[in-house]
This record gives structure tokens, C-alpha cells and sequence, in this order.
DNA sequence: ATAGGGTTAG
């Protein structure tokens, strides 16, 4: 029996022999069941419907008084709501159509389709496809319901299959129904290692099958060519496509937006607003998704005031999308203004908004709205407890965070993921138990791939387990040998020891093997640009008065009481150049020029692509006590709030 | 009786 489905209801009509209800296809014949005539109609077909839900009992009624197939195909049409898909409806309409014998001889080939489409619209494409193996007559409508059930289910292969099929038999032709319904969310599946080929084949196919202007058609194919990031092929696409439907444009932008092409994005926005084609809901959800990950906070309130103008009724994944806007731009004061004053409030609400009061650096927060949606009867998904658990996390409260984790699968009754394992390792590793960490690694039911242990070697360098951190460093050279990070994290090792020398060595391995590092960048909004620093880059206009107000800067917080860490310093320099190239380090290059460019007292935003590093952390604690700004910083991981000389994450990173 | 695009994680 489908797991989501509740027990059957056993038919109550008087005399009937009904067996026990077990499942569902297995215990009801599809075909050749009929009642005895006199049995049939309102009296022998009631059914008890044990929800206590307005609309089934509602639908019960419509239920006894429909009469014809027709009118059973209707109601099947709404128990496949994609909205709301009602599965215990479709099983007693299921049930029914099998008493009345509309299934009987002959074929019924529009009922069948439409209760093939039911279990296909409900993630069952399996039982969907016993019903279709009763069919002797399907038409394309068949096919594509079922070849939906399956791509919707992440079965791609069997919906690959399934195509080839219905074009072998060649009695049906794919229509303009069946490319969506193969291709939508196609390419997301992992391991899409043939789509590139793929993909091409389709596109060919659906030109040749005429159906290319279909704006259907286009945007799935736009979707399917984004998600394999060929967004050259997205662009031909969408070339040849029918541009007047509103639906075209939105997955044109979140193609850009997948590809990481944010002014690609924002420029399609300017051209459909040009051509006075309305963005819908969608369309705000992908703009907010880029000016969040960008951190554009300017650019990100100019489009929450479009949308206030453009968008009528408020939307739970467009809200949601604002709501982690304001979070990703550091405005968790905003984020939450979003969330509190949302009336679609779901469980992603919930979920985004524990994430990020737990990137902010506010864990009870995070755990009470936990609480409290627990009390609201919203039902906490596995997402929602990894953000939770992540914010017990970024806090360093481990028995929080264990206690969570040990009672997941029998309180909140969900089975943690490799996700959910990997956040227990970065929780006891980075507080110092890397022994548990790697017992965790051991025991938990998944493999550990790179990255995790990755973790547990960043944390070696944290905590200065030298013996630990060079076997695991090991491991990782074999595993994965061309990956930067490892020598990096080893390096670091050395150098937070004072062992220079071996640093230069592990550096020196890296440029014989071709190795290159990651370049730190940060990155500060200004008005309206952007203005990105590299390490001790001076390719900004104003970038000699930017080193001077550094070098000011560093002598006052040295008055202040700031010691240098050099043991943050690169690897393979001489020692008296260390200190220098601490102080050019970009996160601090962006604090010098924010600083003189913004008018004093003004809290400063900075971006950093990678992990804050411990000096410049020190560093803009001091920044934030003797200029007296509030800085808010977000690197890679969380969210770093400096108000005079202290950070919100009280120095656990 | 069937259709496409969006939100939470590193």
C-alpha cells in the first residue's frame, strides 16, 4: 500500500460480500467488477469517509450522485489537484468507478486516463502504469499523463523509456503536451552525465515535430537546457519561441539565474518590462534569488517596491524568496518584518526564517520559532531541522544540537539525511571533539565523500590536532588530488603551529603539481555599483587614498590594543613581509574603502566569498570600536554583526 | 482526461 494513503474504507452496502479493504489495486480488480444490478447508485455505492474534512464530505455527496463516467473523470480531475491533490478521494472514486462497473468490458479509455492521471499527479507512477497496462486503447492523452507521473516522480529513465515506447508503437505522436511533461524538472535529477546529448536530441525533435513556437514547449526546454547550464542552447530556444507569453520570460530569467548570470537576468527583467509584459510572482522569486546571493540590497528593495506594485495577491514562494533576500543581504531585521507580517506563512516560511535568525547568530530565537511553529500544527520537514540544527551550529551549543539529532526520528518521526549528519560532524569537530566527529563519520549509514572530511581537516587546523589533521590530509590527496582546499587546510596547519617551513613545503607541492588556490575576493554596495577587492588589489580608482585610510586605520586599532595574528598570513611568505600582507587582506581593503566612502557612523555591509579569516576578524572587531559603525559581514558561511569591539557570533566561527 | 516558469541548505 502507497505509504500516503490512508486504509481503505470497506464498501457498507447491505449484503455486500466486500472483502477486507487492503490496498488498492491489489484488492480491487480494475476491470470486469461489477455489483449486482439493483445494487448499484446512491445506496450500494455509499462509502464511509473517515476525514472529517468539509470538502470530502462534500465530495462524498458528489460522489453517490454522479451517474456517468463523465462525471467521474470530472471528480477525478479534482481529487488530482496539483495544489492540492486529494488522495484519499481519488482512491474511493477509484473504488467506486470499479462497483458502478464503469470499467467493465470494453475499453473506457477517457476514465481510465483520468484515474491513470490521478495516481501519476499523486507520485504513484508505478500504479499509474498498472492502470495503463490494463488500457488496450491510449491515446496521447494516456501517454503524457503517464510519462508525467514518471519525470515528476525523479524517474527519468523509465520517462525516457516511456517516450522512446510511444514513439516505437507510432500510432500516437508526441504533442505539444508531452515535451513539458517529459522535460520539466528533467535535467535537476543527479547524475545527468548524458543530458548535454540529451537534450540536444529533444530540442531536434521537438523542431521537427513543428512544436518549437509553443511557449509550452520553450519553456521547458529553456528550464531543461538551464539546468545543464548550455545557456547558449537557452538562448536559441528562446529565439524561435512564441515571446508574448509571460511564462517564457520567467523561465528565460531563472535560467539566467541558474547559470549565474545575474546581469543576464536583470537585463531580461528591463526587456520584458520594455515589451510591457507583466512579471508574475515567479519572476520576483528569481530577481530576489539574485539579489540575495549577490547581496545587492539597493537593487533588492527596488524590486520588492515593483513587486508591491505590480503583484496583487501575496504568494508563500514569492514571500518566502523576499524574506531570504533581506536575510542574504544582512538585514535580519527586515527578514523578519517579511515573515511576521506574512499571512501564507508555510513550512519554508518557517524553515528560511530558522536559518536565518541561526546565520545571524541568534539560536534561542531560532529553537522559540521552532516551538512555535510546532504549535501552530505545522509539520517541521527535514529541511526545517537542518536549519535548526545548523543554528544550533553556528553557536557552538553541541548538547543542543546532539539532543535535537538523537530525537529526530522518534519525535519529529524524520530519518536524518547525510545533510543532517554532515552538520553533527561540523558541530562536534569545530567545538574540538574531532574524535567524536570521525566516530560520527564511522557510524553514520552513508559514505563520507571529500567535503565532509574536508570539515573535520578545517577543524584540525582550528584546534591544532596536527597528528589527526595529517592523516586525514592524506586521505584527501588520494581522494582527490587536484583539489586545492586540502593543501590549503594543511598549510594552515603549519602555519597556526609557527611551522613555516613545512607551509612553504606543502606550497611548494601545490605549484609543482599545478595546483592553484582560490582567490579571496570581498565586495561592498555603494550606491549603485559594486566595488569588489582581490587581495592587496589596487585596481580601484581610488585605491592610493583606500591604502591610506588602511594604514590609518591599522595604526589606530594598534593604539586600541590589536595584535596581528600572523599565523593568518599566506603561506609562502618572508617573515617580514607576513604582517603587510595581513593587513591588504580584502576583507579589510573593502572595510578602508567603505569606510571612506560612506558618511561616518553608517553601518557597512561586506561580502566575502570565502571564511572570514581569524586577523581580519579581530581586526574589524577594533574597526567597529574606534570608528563607531556597526559593520555586518557575510562570508561564505554566516553572518558576522561588529558593534563596539564584540561580534555576534562571540568569536566561534 | 493532459501542459511550462519560482522560495529554504554548503
Amino acid at each position: 500500500m502507497p505509504p500516503f494513503l490512508p486504509p481503505l474504507p470497506t464498501p457498507c452496502a447491505p449484503n455486500s460480500t466486500s472483502r477486507p479493504a487492503r490496498g488498492l489495486l491489489h484488492a480491487i480488480p480494475h476491470r470486469n467488477l461489477k455489483l449486482p444490478p439493483g445494487r448499484r447508485g446512491r445506496q450500494g455505492g455509499r462509502i464511509t469517509i473517515s476525514s472529517s474534512s468539509s470538502t470530502l464530505s462534500a465530495a462524498q455527496d458528489l460522489i453517490a450522485d454522479a451517474a456517468t463516467p463523465r462525471a467521474f473523470s470530472a471528480l477525478f480531475k479534482a481529487a488530482s489537484s496539483a495544489t492540492s491533490p486529494s488522495p484519499s478521494l481519488g482512491v474511493q472514486l477509484h473504488a467506486q468507478a470499479v462497483v458502478r462497473g464503469f470499467l467493465g468490458d470494453g475499453d473506457n479509455t477517457i476514465l481510465s486516463t483520468a484515474i491513470l492521471n490521478f495516481y501519476a499527479s499523486c507520485r504513484q507512477p508505478d500504479l499509474a502504469r498498472q492502470v495503463f497496462d490494463t488500457m488496450t486503447c491510449r491515446n496521447a492523452v494516456t501517454w503524457n499523463a503517464l510519462i508525467k507521473g514518471y519525470a515528476q516522480a525523479g524517474r527519468r529513465e523509465e520517462a525516457l523509456e516511456l517516450f522512446r515506447d510511444m514513439r516505437r508503437q507510432g500510432h500516437v505522436a508526441p504533442d505539444k503536451y508531452t515535451f513539458p511533461a517529459l522535460l520539466s524538472g528533467i535535467g535537476r535529477e543527479r547524475g545527468g552525465g548524458c543530458m548535454q546529448e540529451l537534450g540536444g536530441s529533444m530540442h531536434a525533435q521537438v523542431i521537427k515535430s513543428g512544436l518549437h513556437k509553443d511557449p509550452f514547449v520553450g519553456a521547458s526546454l529553456v528550464s531543461m537546457y538551464a539546468a545543464i547550464g548550455a545557456l547558449e542552447d537557452v538562448k536559441a530556444v528562446f529565439d524561435d519561441v512564441d515571446t508574448l507569453d509571460p511564462v517564457v520570460w520567467s523561465s528565460m530569467i531563472s535560467a539566467y539565474v541558474n547559470c549565474k548570470e545575474e546581469q543576464g537576468a536583470l537585463l531580461t527583467f528591463y526587456k520584458m518590462l520594455c515589451r510591457d509584459i507583466k512579471p508574475r510572482q515567479f519572476v520576483y522569486s528569481s530577481l530576489f534569488a539574485i539579489c540575495g546571493s549577490t547581496s545587492l540590497l539597493e537593487m533588492g528593495r527596488q524590486v520588492h517596491a515593483h513587486s508591491l506594485k505590480n503583484i496583487a495577491d501575496k504568494d508563500a514562494a514569492m514571500t518566502n524568496a523576499l524574506l531570504t533576500m533581506y536575510s542574504d543581504c544582512g538585514c535580519i531585521n527586515d527578514a523578519w518584518r517579511v515573515f511576521s507580517s506574512n499571512d501564507v506563512v508555510d513550512v519554508v516560511s518557517y524553515s528560511s526564517m530558522i536559518l536565518a535568525l541561526g546565520q545571524h547568530g541568534h539560536p534561542k530565537e531560532a529553537f522559540e520559532l521552532f516551538r512555535q511553529m510546532e504549535f501552530s500544527g505545522l509539520v517541521p520537514d527535514d529541511v526545517t531541522l537542518l536549519n535548526l540544527l545548523s543554528a544550533f551550529n553556528h553557536a557552538g551549543l553541541v548538547p543542543e544540537g546532539l539532543h535535537i539529532f538523537d530525537s529526530m526520528l522518534d519525535i519529529q518521526g524524520i530519518k536524518p539525511t547525510y545533510e543532517h549528519y554532515a552538520c553533527i560532524v561540523d558541530m562536534l569537530a569545530r567545538s574540538g571533539e574531532i574524535g567524536e566527529a570521525i566516530k560520527t563519520i564511522n557510524e553514520m549509514p552513508f559514505e563520507a565523500e571529500a567535503p565532509l572530511w574536508r570539515i573535520v581537516l578545517g577543524a584540525c587546523s582550528k584546534h591544532r590536532d596536527i597528528a589527526t589533521g595529517m592523516k586525514i590530509a592524506e586521505m584527501l590527496f588520494e581522494m582527490e588530488p587536484y583539489e586545492a582546499a586540502n593543501y590549503i587546510l594543511l598549510g594552515n596547519i603549519y602555519t597556526r603551529l609557527g611551522r613555516w617551513t613545512e607551509a612553504a613545503k606543502v606550497r611548494s607541492v601545490m605549484d609543482k603539481r599545478g595546483i592553484g588556490s582560490y582567490d579571496a575576493f570581498s565586495w561592498i554596495e555603494m550606491g549603485k555599483k559594486t566595488h569588489r577587492f582581490g587581495v592587496a588589489d589596487r585596481s580601484h580608482p581610488i585605491s592610493e587614498e583606500i591604502y591610506r585610510n588602511l594604514d590609518r586605520l591599522i595604526g589606530s586599532i594598534k593604539a586600541a590594543g590589536y595584535v596581528p595574528d600572523i599565523s593568518f598570513a599566506a603561506h609562502n611568505l618572508e617573515k617580514d613581509r607576513r604582517e603587510e600582507s595581513l593587513h591588504y587582506h580584502c576583507e579589510k581593503l573593502a572595510f578602508a574603502f567603505g569606510d571612506l566612502a560612506s558618511p561616518s557612523g553608517n553601518t557597512l555591509r561586506i561580502m566575502k566569498n570565502l571564511r572570514v579569516c581569524g586577523d581580519c576578524h579581530s581586526a574589524y572587531k577594533y574597526f567597529s570600536l574606534i570608528t563607531g559603525r556597526k559593520i555586518i559581514l557575510r562570508d561564505n558561511h554566516r553572518f558576522h554583526h561588529f558593534n563596539k569591539g564584540a561580534c555576534s557570533c562571540g568569536d566561534y566561527w
